[in-house]
DNA sequence: CCTACGATCGTCT
DNA sequence: GACGATCGTAGGT
């Protein structure tokens, strides 16, 4: 099984990237089926953290792939994509939302103000449910706390459109989910952050 | 359902 | 020093 998931996850990040549709994705009680990622295609990529070159925070993105890639962002939120692609593509999906289908009693206690539905529905809330964070950076998910298991088929009805909250190749339709599923994020476009005010 | 807005700090220039 | 692959809350429709 582990063996598997290396060779499924080698591949174009847009070939790979729906067939992480309906993956459980585990840390410890708590396991989530996917329904919702995002592709990123390395440096080609405008919307991608390696669309730069490589730097301290992005190493793993150019690494072998089946490893979590976990960032921090605005403060106070974490979110986590899956490295997929040969080694050296720094190519990654973002897992963005999901079903919780065990540990839901934890989840729970984790996000205490939540529907059930909304407790893994966004990258940050599903890194909250989760428990994951930067000391999940590199994980490898073949085995471990933190493991990735693929389902034996594609999901045969996903829907695609733009990804959320970009600014730089806000056209590329490479937001994958699974249609009508009540726990994917609501579309919400790259917001213009307004200066504070000077004191 | 929708839109608006502020929180808060690691990362990179 | 500027910005962000976001979220929760407030308030309107």
């Amino acid at each position: 099984m582990s063996a598997d998931l290396q060779a499924l996850l080698d591949g174009p990040v847009l070939d790979v990237a729906p067939r992480l549709l309906n993956a459980v994705l585990r840390k410890g009680a708590v396991a989530v089926r996917v329904t919702e990622v995002e592709a990123y295609d390395g440096p080609n990529d405008p919307g991608s953290h390696a669309f730069n070159g490589p730097t301290r925070r992005n190493e793993i993105m150019y690494g072998e792939p089946g490893h979590l890639y976990v960032y921090f962002t605005y403060g106070m939120h974490h979110c986590c994509n899956v490295v997929v692609g040969p080694e050296g593509t720094a190519s990654a999906v973002l897992v963005r939302a999901g079903e919780i289908i065990d540990g839901l009693e934890t989840a729970r206690s984790r996000r205490p103000k939540s529907r059930d539905r909304d407790l893994a529905r966004g990258p940050a809330r599903l890194c909250k449910a989760l428990d994951i964070d930067l000391s999940d950076n590199t994980a490898d998910l073949r085995s471990g706390v933190l493991t990735l298991q693929l389902s034996g088929e594609p999901e045969p009805t996903f829907a695609t459109g733009p990804r959320v909250g970009l600014r730089g190749a806000a056209d590329r339709p490479w937001r994958f989910w699974i249609d009508g599923d009540p726990t994917v994020s609501t579309y919400r476009p790259a917001v213009v952050r307004t200066r504070k005010a000077q004191g």
